[in-house]
DNA sequence: CACGCTCTGCCTGCG
DNA sequence: GCAGAGCGTG
C-alpha cells in the first residue's frame, strides 16, 4: 500500500467520525462494524436503540464503508488533500458531499432484517429508521418485527410444510389453557394433581427448548409425573393440530424445525437476509436464538443488542446464558460495550452500580455519566402502606406546587400490581391526575374475544376451540351433551367439529338438534361466503348482527351497555386496520389481534403520574421514580428469595432495571407493615437497599405526626437510626389478630351512614388505643376522621 | 340452567 | 382483599 492510500483510508475514516461525531466512540465503532457478528452490550440509557437504528441506515448508505481497506485506482494528491480539508466542514456537509464516495457494496433495505421482541420496540425502530431514511432507499421494505410476527409471516408461506394450513389460528394464552384442560380430560388427569398453569409453563418451556412431545417423553423416562406431564403435551399438541392452530411458542418452535428440516427454505431467508440484528438479546430463549442463527446463516452478520444486567424475564424462559456466551457461539464476534449513560445523575448510576456488582454471573462492565452528582435518593420510612402512598401524594404535591415538577414527570414502580390499589386510593383522594399500566387489555374483554372468534371460525372452520367459545354466544340450546356427541363424532370421523354439524342430519345422535346445528353452520357459511366480497368492517356488523350477538347486548340493558360500546370500539379498530393495511384480509386482521397486543394505551403527553410495574418500565424513562414496597418479602419476592441464588440475581436485575429508570431523583419507600394479600406483613428493609452505599442515601424519616405505637419485634429492623439488619422476612406475620375493635369492624370500602354527613365511604381504618380511628370520605363533607366509639357510623 | 354462595390461590407477563 | 372457579340449590 502506498503512502498516499493509507492518507486515503485514514482521511475516509476520519472523515466518518466527524460525520457522525454525534455519536461516541463506541457507539460509533457499533455502527461502523458490518462485516461480521457483533455483541453490542449497551448498558442502561446508553442509546442502544440509536446504534441499531444508525447502523442499519448506515450499511443501507455505506455498506463496509468504513473498514474496507479497498483503494479505489488512480487516488491522487489532490483528492487527499480535498479529503484533508474536508475535515473542517461541518457533519452535515460532509455526509452529503463526500460520503457516498466511499459506499462499499451497500446493501439493499429488503435484505435487512430487525427482531424484537415488543411490537412497540418494534414500531419505534420503524419510525427510526424512516426518520433517517429517505423513502427512496426503500426503507419500508426492512424487515421489522417482533420475533413472533416474523415466524407468522414465514409460516404463512411456508407452513404448510410442516402441515400447518395458511388460515391457521394462533392460540393466545387463554386460549391454551382451555385446550390443555381439553387434553387433560382427553388423558383422563385430574387438573388438581396438575394444575393447568404448572402445565402450560412446563409446555411452554419445553418449546422453548425445541422439544416436542416425544422428546418430552423419552426425557421422563420412568418418572411418573413427567409421563404424565408428556401425554397431556401431545394430546395439547393433537388438538392444536387438529384446529389448525398455533400457540406463541408453537411459531417459534416450528418456524425453526421449517428451517432445519427444510434446506430450500432455509437457503432462501439465508441468501436473503445479509444482516440480521437482534434486540433485547438477554430475553432470548433456545428457540429464538436458534431461529436467530438460523436465519443469518447465510451471512452471518448477525449483530446483537442487550444487556445482561437487565435480563428479568428468566420465569418466562429467557436463556441469559444466550448474551452471556455470544463469543463462545461466534468466536469472531466483536464485542463492543455501551457504558456511558445518558440518563441518569451520577448518584443514581452509582446506587445501580452498586446494587448489580452484588450478582455473579454477568459481563464485568460499569455505567458512567457525564451529568452532574444530581440529589441523594430519598430512603423513606412510612408506617404501613397507606403513609407509603400518602407520602408519595404529599412529595408530588410539594413538587409540583413548588414548580419543579410536573405530574408526568413522576412514575411510581412496583414490584407487584396488588400494590397499586392503596396508591391509586391515595391518588383518586387527592385528585391527582394518575394513570395505571396493566390490569385488563382491551382485547381480554369477553365480548371483544367472542367477537374475534366469530371472525376465526370464519377464517379457519376447523378451529374447534373457538367454535365452542360462541356456540352458544348467544344461547342457542345446543347443550353439553350434543356438543360432547359432536366431538366425539368429530374425533371417530377424523373431520372437525364444524365439519360434524354442517351434516348433523347424518348422525343418529344429532337427531334432536340438528336444527339447531343445520342453521347455526349455514349461518357461519353464509358468513364466510360473505367474508369474499364484503369490506371487514360490513363484515363485522353482518356477524354482529346475524349472530344475534349484538341482539343479545341490546337486551341486556344497562349493564352491557359497555360491552356493546366496546364492540363499537373493535370496530373502529377494524376501520383502522382496513384503512392502514396494503390488502387488507380476514387472516390478516386476525393475524394482527392476535400478535399485536393493545396499542399503548400509555400517553405520554398527558400530565399525568403513571403507575406500573417495574416489568413493564423496562426501556422507559422518568425523571422522578418512586420504588414502593423496598421490603424483604416483597421486593425481592419471597418466591425468589426461596428457590434460590438465580432467582435472586434475577430479582437484583429487576431493582437495577428499576433504578436505572429515574433520570433526576429516586424515592425508595420502605413499609414497616404492609396489608398484602389479606395479611399484614412486618417486613425489614429490602437487602437492595442495604447495598446502596449510604452515602448516596438521604433517610427522611417519618413526619412525626403519629409516633409509632408499634414497638417491639417486627419494628427493629426499621428503627430509624439503625436500620443495617436485615433479618428473616417475616411473612405472614399477622399482627392485627387480636380483636380490640368495637363490636362492629368496618374496613376500607365499605359504605357508611352518618347521622349528620351522610353517606360515605371508610378510606382506612387505624388501631389508636383500645379504638378504632375511621378515614371516611363523605359524598357531601369530604374527607373526615372520626373515632369508632364517637362516630356511631352505620354501615350499609 | 341460572344464580349465589363458598373456596381457593395469589409475582413479574411479551406475543 | 379479591377475583374467579366450583358447587349446590331453587
Amino acid at each position: 500500500m502506498t503512502h498516499l492510500d493509507s492518507l486515503y483510508l485514514t482521511y475516509k475514516q476520519a472523515l466518518f467520525d466527524k460525520a457522525y461525531e454525534h455519536l461516541n466512540p463506541m457507539q460509533r465503532e457499533a455502527v461502523f462494524s458490518i462485516d461480521h457478528p457483533l455483541l453490542v452490550l449497551a448498558g442502561a440509557g446508553s442509546g442502544k436503540t440509536t446504534v441499531l437504528v444508525q447502523r442499519i441506515a448506515f450499511l443501507i448508505h455505506y455498506g463496509n464503508a468504513y473498514f474496507d481497506e479497498h483503494v479505489p485506482a488512480g487516488v491522487s494528491e489532490t483528492l487527499v488533500e480535498q479529503l484533508k480539508s474536508a475535515l473542517d466542514l461541518p457533519a452535515e456537509t460532509i455526509r452529503e458531499r463526500f460520503l457516498p464516495m466511499f459506499s462499499a457494496d451497500p446493501c439493499p433495505a429488503f435484505r435487512v432484517l430487525a427482531i424484537t421482541f415488543t411490537n412497540k420496540a418494534a414500531n419505534e425502530i420503524k419510525n427510526r429508521l424512516a426518520a433517517t431514511l429517505p423513502e427512496s432507499s426503500g426503507v419500508a421494505d426492512i424487515w421489522a418485527g417482533t420475533f413472533h410476527s416474523i415466524c407468522a409471516r414465514i409460516l404463512r408461506s411456508h407452513g404448510d410444510l410442516m402441515g400447518y394450513a395458511p388460515g391457521f389460528t394462533i392460540y393466545d394464552t387463554d386460549d391454551q389453557k382451555k385446550t390443555i384442560a381439553e387434553a387433560l380430560k382427553v388423558c383422563n388427569l385430574d387438573e388438581k394433581l396438575l394444575p393447568i398453569k404448572t402445565i402450560q409453563g412446563i409446555i411452554s418451556r419445553a418449546k422453548d427448548h425445541l422439544m416436542t412431545p416425544d422428546d418430552y417423553l423419552a426425557e421422563a423416562k420412568d418418572n411418573l409425573r413427567m409421563k404424565q406431564v408428556g401425554r397431556v403435551y401431545e394430546a395439547y399438541q393433537g388438538l392444536l393440530r387438529s384446529s389448525n392452530a398455533l400457540d406463541f411458542d408453537d411459531l417459534i418452535m416450528q418456524t425453526v424445525l421449517l428451517l432445519k428440516t427444510h434446506k430450500e427454505v432455509r437457503e432462501l431467508y439465508q441468501n436473503r437476509f445479509r444482516y440480521v440484528s437482534v434486540d433485547e438479546f438477554q430475553e432470548t430463549n433456545p428457540a429464538q436464538l436458534e431461529l436467530t442463527v438460523l436465519l443469518s446463516g447465510g451471512y452471518r452478520n448477525l449483530m446483537v443488542v442487550g444487556d445482561d444486567d437487565q435480563s428479568i424475564y428468566r420465569f418466562r424462559g429467557a436463556t441469559i446464558e444466550n448474551i452471556l456466551s455470544f463469543d463462545r457461539l461466534f468466536p469472531d464476534a466483536k464485542v463492543v460495550k455501551l457504558e456511558q449513560n445518558y440518563r441518569s445523575t451520577s448518584v443514581i448510576l452509582a446506587a445501580a452500580n452498586a446494587v448489580i456488582a452484588h450478582n455473579e454471573g454477568r459481563h464485568e462492565k460499569k455505567l458512567w455519566t457525564a451529568a452532574d452528582e444530581g440529589e441523594k435518593i430519598t430512603l423513606h420510612i412510612a408506617e404501613d402502606q397507606n403513609a407509603e402512598a400518602r407520602y408519595i401524594v404529599d412529595t408530588v404535591q410539594k413538587e409540583v406546587a413548588r414548580g419543579n415538577a410536573a405530574y408526568k414527570d413522576f412514575a411510581v414502580l412496583y414490584r407487584t400490581n396488588a400494590q397499586a390499589n392503596s396508591i391509586e386510593k391515595a391518588l383518586a383522594r387527592a385528585a391527582l391526575p394518575y394513570r395505571i399500566l396493566g390490569g385488563i387489555r382491551f382485547s381480554d374483554r369477553k365480548e371483544i374475544r367472542d367477537a374475534v372468534a366469530y371472525l376465526q371460525l370464519i377464517a379457519n372452520h376447523a378451529d374447534n376451540l373457538r367454535l365452542n367459545r360462541i356456540i352458544n354466544e348467544p344461547k342457542r340450546k345446543i347443550g353439553a351433551k350434543t356438543l360432547e356427541a359432536i366431538a366425539m363424532i368429530a374425533v371417530e370421523q377424523g373431520l372437525s367439529q364444524f365439519e360434524v354439524m354442517e351434516t348433523a342430519d347424518k348422525y343418529v345422535a344429532l337427531e334432536r338438534t340438528k336444527e339447531t346445528l343445520l342453521s347455526f353452520a349455514n349461518m357461519i357459511n353464509d358468513l364466510t361466503a360473505l367474508s369474499k366480497k364484503l369490506s371487514l368492517d360490513a363484515l363485522f356488523d353482518e356477524v354482529m348482527d346475524r349472530s344475534g350477538y349484538r341482539q343479545m347486548l341490546k337486551d341486556g340493558g344497562e349493564p352491557e351497555a359497555e360491552r356493546l360500546d366496546n364492540l363499537e370500539e373493535f370496530k373502529s379498530n377494524i376501520l383502522e386496520y382496513v384503512k392502514e393495511a396494503e390488502e387488507p384480509t380476514l387472516t390478516g386482521f386476525l393475524e394482527e389481534t392476535a400478535l399485536v397486543a393493545d396499542v399503548d394505551r400509555y400517553d405520554e403527553s398527558a400530565d399525568a403520574l403513571v403507575l406500573m410495574t417495574i416489568h413493564s418500565a423496562k426501556g422507559l424513562e422518568f425523571p422522578r421514580v418512586f420504588l414502593p414496597g423496598m421490603e424483604e418479602g416483597l421486593f425481592p419476592s419471597p418466591q425468589a428469595a426461596m428457590e434460590g441464588p438465580a432467582e435472586l440475581e434475577e430479582e437484583r436485575r429487576l431493582c437495577y432495571v428499576a433504578l436505572t429508570r429515574a433520570k433526576k431523583k429516586l424515592y425508595l419507600i420502605s413499609a414497616k407493615t404492609r396489608l398484602l394479600y389479606g395479611r399484614t406483613l412486618a417486613n425489614p428493609i429490602s437487602r437492595f437497599v442495604e447495598e446502596i452505599p449510604e452515602g448516596l442515601l438521604k433517610k427522611e424519616l417519618l413526619p412525626s405526626q403519629r409516633t409509632s405505637s408499634y414497638t417491639g419485634a417486627f419494628a427493629k429492623g426499621h428503627s430509624e437510626t439503625s436500620f443495617s439488619s436485615f433479618g428473616k422476612a417475616t411473612v405472614g406475620t399477622n399482627i392485627f389478630e387480636k380483636k380490640s375493635a368495637p363490636k362492629e369492624q368496618l374496613s376500607p370500602g365499605d359504605r357508611v351512614l352518618h347521622a349528620t354527613f351522610g353517606e360515605g365511604q371508610i378510606l382506612s381504618v387505624k388501631p389508636m388505643g383500645a379504638d378504632l380511628l375511621y378515614e371516611v370520605l363523605f359524598e357531601r363533607v369530604g374527607i373526615k376522621k372520626m373515632m369508632a366509639t364517637y362516630a356511631k357510623l352505620k354501615k350499609l
